[in-house]
DNA sequence: TTCCTGAAGA
DNA sequence: TCTTCAGGAA
């Protein structure tokens, strides 16, 4: 497919890569480690996030996590909690799933073949390819979005990177251009080269040292390339979420499903097709009734509409702060939590938003809790 | 296809 | 304020 391309060609290349990387690199924790376990954190950690963005959450896992005994024995709801606000919260409870597993397969070891360490939850050909070389010098290529722009644009390539047969090719092309005498280095320089110089706009081509034979430069195409295909349309959903108060106490449920923030808690919640009146949520819950029986209710404060993006969603979510003066708040499959309890509970940043609201505007007095709005 | 969030640009 | 962009696995 690419007999075109002589293997000097590409041997130059990659040495161009490295001897850049070894003048241009960052200087991160995760660098000139061998330690499997911690390399591994740091490749979940940066599957679809920025460094700035996880930098501190690697700090605070690997603190808090050391090793994989101490993962895989730790309450599911600490390591979400660690992993709050980060996102695909799949990660986490993957990272877990896989360190039970290498307690259990590998005797606390983390494995160095390929095939098993492939065999790891929410491990892919990527991270595969990442930890093998990385941690076991192993000569496997990296293919990460990096690797697709720099490729693509390099030797022209306008297969979709979101395609079964461009992801072959493109993989192909990486793992002819591997330095198999040091894939560790050469994974490195070709992800940080994508990163930091052939950058996704405006890539830094006055001082690239690869400018006169790139493809996408001399012909006018960077802005073109890579190309992508699939593009994701977004549903609308429609999120009520009733925050009770009842002294000391209020109400949080566990996601569950095969739905957003699988496993994270939140206020109880009535979603709907549309945006709906407080009287329309008690004609379809009749979780006041449940709870305060005959006493009285009281709504002390309801935000507003308050759109939260996901890639593929657009939540529309209202809060609304009940009141009551019942004796016990207890409804089946909920969860009392004391209020001063409830930055123990891993939570969305949409929940984590409206709390830090709900905590500023909420004083004690008695053992009774005020809320006021703004 | 469905999982998230935040920064940057319009 | 709204839109676009960045980033892998199941």
């Amino acid at each position: 497919m690419f007999t075109m391309i002589e293997n000097d060609d590409l041997q130059h290349i990659s040495s161009v890569l490295t001897d850049w990387y070894k003048k241009n690199k960052r200087d991160l924790p995760w660098r000139n480690i061998h330690d499997p376990y911690r390399i591994w954190i740091s490749e979940i950690i940066l599957q679809q996030t920025r460094v700035a963005q996880g930098y501190d959450y690697y700090l605070k896992f690997t603190q808090q996590f050391p090793d994989v005994q101490s993962l895989a024995n730790a309450p599911e709801d600490e390591v979400l909690k660690c992993w709050q606000g980060l996102g695909y919260y799949s990660r986490a409870r993957n990272l877990q799933a896989a360190a039970k597993r290498i307690m259990a397969q590998h005797n606390g070891k983390f494995p160095s073949n390929y095939d098993d360490i492939l065999a790891l939850k929410g491990i892919g050909e990527y991270t595969a390819a990442a930890i093998s070389s990385f941690a076991f010098k192993q000569p496997y290529a990296v293919v990460d979005g990096n690797v697709f722009r720099f490729l693509s644009r390099y030797f022209g390539i306008d297969s979709p990177i979101d395609s079964g047969a461009g992801k072959k090719q493109f993989a192909k092309l990486a793992g002819l251009l591997l330095d198999k005498l040091q894939p560790d280095l050469h994974n490195q320089a070709i992800m940080e080269f994508g990163a930091l110089q052939c950058t996704p706009t405006g890539p830094d081509c006055m001082n690239c040292p690869l400018e006169t034979s790139c493809f996408a430069k001399e012909q006018g195409k960077i802005s073109d390339l890579p190309v992508k295909e699939k593009k994701t349309r977004v549903t609308h959903r429609f999120f009520h979420h009733l925050v009770f108060i009842c002294g000391e106490e209020t109400l949080l449920s566990k996601r569950s499903d095969k739905d957003i923030w699988q496993n994270l808690y939140e206020f109880p919640l009535y979603e709907s097709t549309k945006l709906c009146s407080f009287e329309e949520i008690l004609m379809e819950k009749n979780w006041i009734s449940e709870i305060a029986g005959l006493h009285p209710i009281h709504i002390s404060y309801q935000s507003k509409e308050i759109k939260h993006i996901l890639s593929h969603q657009i939540i529309h979510a209202v809060f609304y702060v009940v009141n009551t003066e019942s004796t016990a708040l207890q409804l089946p499959h909920f969860t009392p939590v004391k209020i001063e309890h409830l930055n123990k509970y891993p939570i969305s940043r949409l929940t984590e938003k409206f709390l830090k609201k709900f905590s500023e505007n909420l004083s004690c007095s008695k053992n009774k809790y005020i809320f006021t709005a703004n």
